[in-house]
DNA sequence: CAAAATTAATTTGCGTGCAATTTAATTTTG
DNA sequence: CAAAATTAAATTGCACGCAAATTAATTTTG
């Protein structure tokens, strides 16, 4: 006899295999990116989620708090601690808005400017170890940030 | 003149933007993911890394601790917890190996077993939440397993 | 076979992530 | 213009995820 849920769903059961799973594939993805650039952060006392605040800020520099958080999908639960490393490792400052004494603007010391030439080295490392061809990289990016927006707005049909 | 790093690595400043990041549109996908099955795990008291858990027990029952850590690619320090918590929830049993004592072997619990039919319906929701062909799910999930091996890969260097 | 080395889990400490609450400032509106 | 609503950060609580230290059991080896 078929099984229930290969009935009720016509699904069969090696769809439900991690190996199977796209959702596993880009969770396990993270983690071996996480691990790649954690030795390369290091060096710099930074974590992989401070790197991409640094990464924000070099593209545009002055942002507040709620900006930032636009750019990487974070809320202040998460980056207002983060913030705080970031400035007590002197890579940032942060200052109210005189204009709006709500807001937090985040800016990049002389030290976190510098780094940006370090950046350039750790990209290039990661492109190696990525062993993708720029065409590749591109490919799968986009691949990647449709998805991303797909998932996304099925969460605010709610 | 010319900056170091342009020099260096021939790399112009827009390679250093967020959205041209293969990690960051890993990063956010991963988010996304997450975003998209908290609500259909939340009904069930799991949480995404305790719903890969199960995943891989309903592929293959009673593993060790060590052995659900190399199908996850998570360490005990992860996993001890986590186990406890959805051994809490009814959902697994937790027993020492009597022929080796360090070993603590895991299994479901009729709980357990019975959520499995459920995990269809949120295949098929989170397949629905995709828009993605399965053709589409099947390529971009090789190219994010070929990525994991190449990233991985690079971490046993050391 | 007893000491040393190895192995499997657990525990501890720290940094995310996120939901929910709180605080303070600004905007809306009655 | 003052009360109510909204907004931006910060804070709190909980669950990962990982490194490092600890504990207990097994294996190796001298």
């Amino acid at each position: 006899m078929i099984s229930k849920a290969a009935k009720l769903d016509a699904l069969p059961d090696e769809a439900l295999t991690l190996g199977q799973q796209l959702c596993f594939a880009v969770y396990s993805a993270a983690h071996a990116f996480n691990r790649t650039y954690k030795p390369l952060l290091d060096r710099f006392g930074l974590t992989y989620p401070q790197y991409l605040v640094l990464l924000a800020l070099w593209q545009q520099d002055s942002m507040t708090v709620k900006r930032i958080g636009e750019e990487l999908g974070l809320d202040s639960g998460t980056l207002s601690p983060l913030l705080k490393r970031l400035e007590a490792a002197g890579y940032v400052r942060r200052m109210r808005d005189p204009a709006d004494e709500r807001q937090v603007i985040v800016s990049l010391t002389e030290g976190g400017r510098r780094l940006k030439t370090e950046a350039f080295t750790i990209l290039a490392e990661i492109g190696k170890a990525t062993g993708c061809s720029l065409e590749e990289v591109s490919e799968l990016r986009d691949a990647l940030h449709r998805l991303t927006q797909r998932l996304g707005a099925n969460n605010l049909e709610n």
